[in-house]
DNA sequence: CCTCTTATTATCTATGTGATATTATCATTT
DNA sequence: AAATGATAATATCACATAGATAATAAGAGG
């Protein structure tokens, strides 16, 4: 929730300017540190957007990034001074004639936006806001953007082993794709395929109730 | 060929800074067309290059796009003010232990650099390095990554579009995704597969010897 | 009308995918 | 110590998709 002019009161993704002898990546993943208390495996590029009236201050070049963390890792927002800062749950709908709407909701906070889809290239889509609620800037163009980009990136099995450590189980590995991709696959199936995509090691959890499972890598 | 210190004498690939009221790939395509006299279809975003000591001037943060461009359009280049600007042919070979060759050549000139594997995240490889020969700044790193992310990318049938023009033959849109990723398919497998992501005009290619063969269009 | 060239379709076979059933291995309960 | 419940992991069937080869179609040019 920003506290000052431009857009008071309207929510806003994390983000800060870049300092120097930082790359925009290791800027990103500080400021997001810094804002939410949470520090991300790795940062997915989604884009850059540098239309010149995005901000009403002046000129702003933003790169956005996203990333997956553990569930977790959602309880430590907010624990520092990142006081000010929400977790949204994320409805994203595409209507006939190329209008979406975006709605983040959490228990206390609904936001709604309306895009319309302008073109698709390169799998990325992108968007033009119709009308951005209480988002501040081009923030719902952002999330659109990257939420897009998000579920075409996690439809190859060679990309979702980034939004987990290096070792993980083929459960927790199939769990990613699932919710990235708003889908549901049968395990078996899933192993088969990923299969050659990842080298066992000789790890396995533990005290889980159940049969362990063995931890995996990244293959290669 | 830069004509000016830094890098003096070195090839560079075509760049240029951001002008007001224009966004980065507005920018990206007047630069293309100004130094080469090629205008492309569309540009594909390959990264964002901004550690701080890449430029030696001081801090210059660079955006990469990528495209393919019609056979004819090659030798439009150099017709204008674009004299000094040649077409390289690439060969890239990733050797064992994560070191990688980069050659460029045509008639003339030969560049070479040396690269390492740093990491592969979200589809898209990062290098480093360790020679870049007579090639300008970090542009060694930008080839390798962007010839990378392209083939990376062309693995898909829904982006290989938009390197051609509204209308096409799948023949031509087989030589892409061939020319890309430098596999060769079976013209009858090819068709199977992409007749999905394609709808049939009426219209036909004319006078060229043979059958002539249908255009098509993009899907959706 | 024959030939050359590329476009387009048909079809055989091998390989991969979705679905279901079965077995394995732990912690906990009885 | 045996039964139970939970998740991990494997086996296998029917079906769909992909690779390969062959056949057919439709132009231009001699």
């Amino acid at each position: 929730m920003r506290g000052a002019h431009p857009f008071k009161d309207h929510w806003a993704l994390p983000g800060g300017f870049l300092k120097p002898n930082e790359t925009i990546e290791e800027c990103a993943l500080r400021e997001i540190t810094e804002e939410t208390n949470v520090t991300p495996v790795s940062l997915m590029p989604v884009g850059v957007f540098s239309e010149p009236e995005r901000d009403p201050r002046g000129w702003v070049i933003s790169n956005a990034y996203t990333s997956i963390i553990s569930e977790e890792s959602i309880n430590q927002i907010g624990g520092n001074d990142a006081s000010d800062a929400r977790w949204f749950g994320i409805r994203f709908e595409k209507g006939d004639s190329g209008e979406a709407q975006l709605f983040l909701s959490n228990g206390e906070i609904q936001l709604r936006a309306t895009l319309t889809e302008e073109s698709t290239k390169f799998g990325k889509t992108s968007f033009r806001i119709k009308d951005s609620g209480t988002l501040a800037f081009d923030h719902a163009k952002i999330i659109a953007t990257a939420l897009t980009a998000l579920r075409q990136e996690a439809g190859s099995f060679a990309t979702i082993f980034d939004f987990l450590p290096e070792k993980f189980t083929l459960t927790a590995l199939q769990k990613v794709q699932e919710a990235i991709m708003d889908i549901s696959v049968l395990p078996a199936n899933f192993r088969r395929k990923i299969s050659e995509y990842v080298v066992e090691t000789d790890e396995y959890t533990q005290g889980a109730g159940h049969r362990p499972a063995k931890l995996y890598r990244k293959k290669l």
